[in-house]
RNA sequence: GGGCGGUUAGCUCAGCGGUAGAGCAUCGGUCUUACAAACCGGGGGUCACUGGUUCGAUUCCAGUACCGCCCACCA
């Protein structure tokens, strides 16, 4: 009959469609209408598509998507992140294959070949993007390690360093001794492991017994230059600058007293390592206390630690440090404990403290606005209640270590002349001119990665040159981005943004659910519980993977998400039979359009009830999904999508538009009628096209349309006028009465083939509905003469219904099962003795009808009042069948 | 230690002040000319627990339990 596939083929589509998409330039910024724009999160250029971007990018093409058919002037710039740390382990990952370190190549060679590995294998993640179907401005691609971002990235250091916002310093940092680099505080993780708690003995010099101090990491005890007592902790006031011999090393420390000692806490007494514990760093700031460094960069001991230790691994000295202890008696006990450890959030090694020098930003200053913008509601949360982690965290917001000992980023702006004197400056050459002749060297270290994503929404657009984009689309729209990078990216952006842009990035963060496995864990490499988007692609497109994952969207509640099995995921499959659905009723539609002439996408009025119900549920649905999508419910939109398709459209209008829709002639009626199933059509796959992109446009191209694609057409707006609330009340019967009809089939065993005949009874209003479609009830139910009078007539062999004051009754040609039948109706008046019961006790308590509003008392009198009369007529129809 | 979420049908989840909803699974019936990836019908829930507010609570408030996430320099 038709040429028109049976199923949904969505690869062919997907591949033919993207591309024309493209050509096209419907991804650019079109049109005179109020801006809509995002700058992406750039994923690592490493990465690889997994669940959580296709989430995160589904959602900003679906807004993107959604704006545009709205008519505003659009524009997504995508973009990638150097990714400092990934990328380098990465490359030497590579090179360790040829049993090679990057030392063994040189920095100037090694930088070379991770240039290399970007240009060959970079994009991939971008590719990806274009196959779920992102509309992004791909000419506009960005990566921070471009020329033009670089430019952004140095003129923000040397901005900040004449503002003195950015020092050197030289303190106690989180370091990784695998990534052989400093990490920021928010880079490290923090779990609690088993581990031991070591009690040691200490004692004084004078021979006068020894004062007890507890750790977890025995091994620093040779970097200790003190120990600490609260100095309220009366059992030591009287010991207070006493001199020890520390154990092992025999160096003489004092016994201080410093508030940061818990009297609470082990013997109350502490020992304090400041090279190697952060704590132990500033208590000994205050005291003047010597840094004994004892751990290298390697985690291995020092000469300082003394000959017996040197060269040891961290570990491997702990157990001999507590070895020699104990062989002295110095170890008064140990016990188990739960160590708080930190670890590196890269490679998950255990971080060592170490004091070395390194960059810092000030964070107080660039705070203080980011805070207002939040608090003001100028950058809005969505939901709400990450405004209040944001704060939280912008509250106590400490110095940011931004010098990394990598060689994969930018190269820290700053030269030292032969006398130590800093050159900050943009580049090698204005920094030779401020040299004024001196020999300069650069520093070695590059730029944590956040440094520069943290530009991304103004640097993308062409900061700090002033480019048109930059004038014309900042500030951007919305920033669609994960809970855990909150502190870390967004946080830092609106700080940026402010500082140079005198603007706030972006009025709207939305922060969206995370993906987790069916039993609640995040998916990760190691745990092998991923899953991969591209595989759900394969197997069932990817408008069934958008849709799975945007109906899932909701408020920030995290997603719990199967993995494949058997070549099977039930939730996405759930979506790729609504996309089948979606294809067939278009099916449907198509194929009746065949041999009709002048049809086209067009609400012709009509007083047909299904018509006007439908029209106004369509209009509901606008409002719905509308208001959804302004509020990033993305589920709520994407639910009331599948709903209105799948239960008023296709189980219903089209069920009950049929027959005219597909009679052979093409009469004006008929043609009225084609022309309304395509407008709603028509109008639901506008709705859908931002959750499924492709086959919304499959079709749309297919049916009579004006314009060139959905992409570019129009978005519904909900008419008032359309609002038709007696319809959805009037369509209410109608169902009821089919149902009830197909239920007694059903129930009754009538054969599906056997034709039914139908008594009605009921008003003169309900008998006209009825009448009105009679043609429908008999295709839908299966019946094949309808009977109505005022009352049914004595029906010994029927079964009988009632619902909103029509009675039905179906007769079964003396092959009625009397018992069962008696069941039947028993349980039917079991449910709704339940329900007015209920209704009565309610309406009996005099505070109800008092307190509770009209309309509430009075549905319930209306619907108690009911319930009587079809309880009653139920009875007497139980009584003619000899129930009791 | 602090903060924030979650707990609703066998499973995955919506709903959130007027007697509980979906999809899948399950049971029964259908090749009814768009769709068996479908259609029709059924069964299945004291909405974690305990109090409170209210005429009325799954829905609001407080507490408890368990699960999870984020933050945190207690040796």
């Amino acid at each position: 009959m038709t040429d028109i596939p049976k199923a949904y083929e969505p690869h062919s589509v997907e591949e033919r469609l993207y591309p024309i998409w493209e050509a096209a330039g419907y991804f650019k910024p079109k049109g005179e209408g109020p801006k809509y724009v995002i700058t992406i999160p750039p994923p690592n250029v490493t990465g690889s598509l997994h669940i959580g971007h296709a989430l995160c990018y589904s959602i900003q093409d679906a807004l993107i998507r959604w704006r545009r058919m709205q008519g505003y002037e659009t524009l997504c710039v995508p973009g990638t992140d150097h990714a400092g740390i990934a990328t380098q382990n990465v490359v030497e990952k590579e090179l360790r294959k040829d049993k090679l370190s990057r030392h063994d190549i040189g920095r100037e060679k090694f930088v070379e070949r991770t240039w290399q590995w970007v240009h060959e294998y970079g994009g991939l993640i971008l590719r990806q993007l274009r196959r779920i179907g992102c509309s992004f401005d791909w000419d506009r691609t960005r990566f921070t390690m471009d020329e033009a971002y670089v430019e952004a990235v140095m003129e923000c250091f040397v901005s900040w360093w004449e503002a003195g916002l950015i020092y050197r310093g030289h303190r106690v940092i989180n370091w990784c001794p695998r990534c052989l680099t400093a990490i920021s505080d928010i880079e490290v993780v923090h779990e609690d492991r088993p581990g031991k708690l070591y009690h040691l003995r200490y004692p004084f010099e004078d021979g006068s017994g020894v004062v007890i101090v507890a750790t977890t990491r025995p091994e620093t005890m040779l970097g200790d230059t003190a120990v600490a007592v609260n100095p309220s902790d009366e059992r030591y006031t009287a010991l207070i600058g006493k001199t020890i011999i520390l154990p092992l090393v025999g160096r003489s420390i004092p016994l201080i007293a410093d508030d940061y000692a818990k009297a609470d806490f082990g013997s109350g007494a502490v020992k304090v390592t400041p090279a190697h514990d952060l704590n132990d760093f500033e208590a000994g700031l205050r005291h003047n206390l010597p840094q004994v460094i004892v751990i290298d960069e390697h985690a291995k001991m020092t000469p300082e630690a003394g000959s017996a230790y040197a060269g040891l691994d961290r570990f491997e000295a702990r157990k001999k440090v507590v070895q020699d202890l104990e062989s002295q008696g110095l170890i008064a006990k140990i016990e188990d404990y739960t160590v708080p450890t930190a670890t590196c959030e890269r490679c998950g090694t255990i971080i060592e403290p170490l004091l070395s020098e390194q960059w810092f930003v000030r964070m107080k200053e660039l705070a203080g606005p980011a805070m207002e913008v939040v608090k003001e509601g100028r950058v809005k949360f969505f939901p709400e209640r990450y405004a209040k982690t944001y704060l939280d965290w912008m509250e106590n917001i400490r110095d940011w270590t931004i010098s990394r000992q990598l060689w994969w980023g930018h190269r820290i702006p700053v030269w030292t002349t032969e006398d130590g004197e800093y050159i900050v400056a943009r580049n090698q050459e204005e920094a030779e001119k401020k040299a004024a002749g001196k020999k300069i060297t650069q520093d070695e270290d590059v730029l944590d990665t956040w440094f520069s994503s943290g530009l991304w929404p103004q640097a993308v657009l062409g900061w700090p040159r002033q480019t048109p984009d930059l004038e014309r689309y900042y500030p951007t729209s919305v920033l669609t981005t994960a809970r855990e990078i909150i502190y870390l990216w967004v946080s830092r952006m609106i700080m940026s943004g402010l500082h140079f842009m005198n603007e706030e990035p972006f009025s709207h963060v939305y922060i969206y659910a995370t993906v987790l496995d069916v039993l609640g864990r995040r998916m990760s490499k190691s745990l092998g519980n991923g899953v991969n988007p591209l595989d759900l692609i394969e197997l069932y497109g990817s408008d069934a993977l958008r849709f799975s994952l945007l109906s899932r969207a909701a408020r920030g509640q995290d997603i719990k998400f199967a993995k494949i099995e058997n070549r099977r995921q039930p939730q996405v499959e759930e979506a790729r039979n609504f996309a089948n659905k979606i294809w067939n009723a278009s099916r449907f539609v198509m194929m009746n359009l065949v041999n009709a002439s002048n049809v086209e996408s067009r609400w012709v009025p009509s007083k047909e009830l299904a018509d006007r119900w439908i029209l106004s549920r369509l209009n509901e649905t606008v409002r719905e999904v509308t208001s959804a999508l302004e509020e990033y419910r993305m589920n709520e939109a994407a639910q009331g999508l599948y709903h209105f398709f799948w239960d008023d459209f296709c189980d219903w209008y089209i069920e009950l538009s049929k027959g005219l829709v597909s009679s052979a002639e093409d009469s004006e009626q008929a043609r009225a009628a084609r022309c309304r199933i395509v407008y709603i059509l028509d109008s639901s796959l506008r709705l859908l096209h931002p959750f499924m992109p492709y086959i919304t446009e499959d079709i749309w191209l297919r049916l009579p349309h004006e314009g060139e694609s959905i992409m570019i057409s129009k978005w519904p707006e909900y008419e008032p006028a359309r609002h038709d609330s007696e319809a959805s009340a009037q369509m209410g019967k109608l169902i009821g009465v089919i149902s009830k009809i197909r239920n007694i089939r059903s129930e009754m065993n009538i054969p599906t083939q056997s034709r039914l005949k139908l008594y009605v009874a009921c008003s003169e209003d309900n008998r006209e509905l009825l009448k009105a479609y009679e043609e429908q009830i008999k295709r839908l139910a299966r019946v094949e003469e309808i009977v109505a009078d005022e009352s049914l007539p004595p029906l010994e062999s029927a079964a009988r219904d009632i619902l909103e004051g029509i009675e039905i009754g179906v007769p079964l040609e003396g092959l009625i099962d009397l018992k069962k039948e008696r069941d039947r109706i028993t349980k039917e008046i079991a449910r709704k003795e339940d329900e007015a019961r209920s209704l009565a006790s309610r309406l009996d308590n005099p505070s109800f009808v008092e307190r509770a509003p009209q309309s509430v008392v009075d549905e319930s009198r209306l619907r108690h009042g009911e319930l009587i009369t079809e309880i009653e007529k139920l009875r007497s129809t139980l009584g003619i069948l000899g129930g009791s």
